[in-house]
DNA sequence: CGGCGTCTTAGTCATTCGTCTAAGTCATCT
DNA sequence: AGATGACTTAGACGAATGACTAAGACGCCG
């Protein structure tokens, strides 16, 4: 029953360096320039692991989407779930999104596209959506009551992810104008 | 020297099937799933004309490309050309955004998501992004005087740009949470 | 220490891909 | 009417793909 544990040690490096590949080919070419043997390549492991490990191509970017948005939404509380002034968060969270590495960005963004045309993965993205929303709405409670702001908490979230999501893709685009701009306005304005 | 008037329509019939089938295709399958025969298959014409007309499958999508955003830029400028008061400009632009049909919006995402791993499409779609700025900072203007907005014009303008690309980016991944009450409340706050 | 079950490897398989070409078609012009 | 030249078609080509498998290697357990 139970495995050897060196066995198991290198079936689990193999599998993680699969995964690994996967987000360095998605950062590097896109999901829709993944190939079995290049997976494999990437990840310095023979190409027939895939087919054994995950059963298919499309099975690893699965995992490597749960993967991935296990990370994101853990870095997502970590983010919010910290002592600090609500402002200092927000800082964080914007140094985040305008960081000169997209490499984050850019996985999510590939995984987000690859779903756009499968239902299965589309589901599972809309299941992290509303956790993420929710660690949102928790953080943005506070701030909006103690700042008295109009706009429904609801209306709010939405407001603050979309335009960041807005942000990823343009920035992924290769276009920054005016984002600066914004986050400035936005960072003065929470200071007043 | 000049093609025969009859020679000259079937060239261009196919071409512009073969146009159309690309749009179809990045709606139905995205950019990644569109090949050769599939794009020939499905504008009804021979999978050599492919090449013959365009060089290459990836010829195809840039001409592709540039058809759309020409359409892209020309449906933007009509739209905030009109005489009508900025409200009611501002409520056609997010009927368009949140209707039912997301077919331009998927094309022109795939589009982008399609750039993100080529240069050469990267540059042509900043271009656009530019045009796109320019029309909405010459429609901003004004309301961003009138309404006497302390948030600068080119941070106004960037903040719509991206709220509009990120729910887009949502809706293609089938969540609308909070789209209706952030519209609903932006309208409230242009009405008063 | 030898059998045993799991992991790993190399390689096969049919399919599909993008590209290219040779042969055929057809409207036009002399 | 026949030659001309651009357009269209069917098909061939090697390369690459995802899926799969048989055989060997390895480390553990009795």
């Amino acid at each position: 029953m139970t495995k050897t544990p060196h066995a198991k040690d290198a079936r689990a490096a193999s599998e993680t360096a699969l995964l690994d590949a996967a987000e360095r080919l998605l950062v590097d070419v896109g999901h829709a320039g993944i190939t079995t043997r290049r997976l494999a390549e990437a990840a310095g492991v023979n190409h027939g692991l895939v087919h054994y490990y995950f059963g298919s191509n499309e099975n690893l970017l699965v995992r490597a989407l749960e993967r991935f948005t296990d990370r994101l939404i853990a870095r997502q509380r970590e983010l919010y779930a910290s002592d600090e002034p609500f402002v200092e968060k927000w800082r964080t969270a914007m140094r985040f999104l305008v960081a000169e590495d997209v490499t984050y960005e850019k996985v999510w963004l590939e995984l987000q596209a690859l779903a756009w045309n499968d239902e299965g993965l589309r589901e599972r993205l809309s299941g992290v959506n509303a956790e993420w929303r929710a660690v949102l709405a928790e953080a943005f409670a506070e701030p909006h009551r103690k700042l008295g702001l109009q706009i429904p908490l609801d209306a709010l979230v939405s407001l603050v992810i979309t335009f960041n999501l807005g942000v990823i893709v343009e920035r992924l685009g290769g276009i920054e104008t005016g984002h600066a701009e914004l986050l400035d306005w936005i960072d003065g304005w929470l200071s007043s």
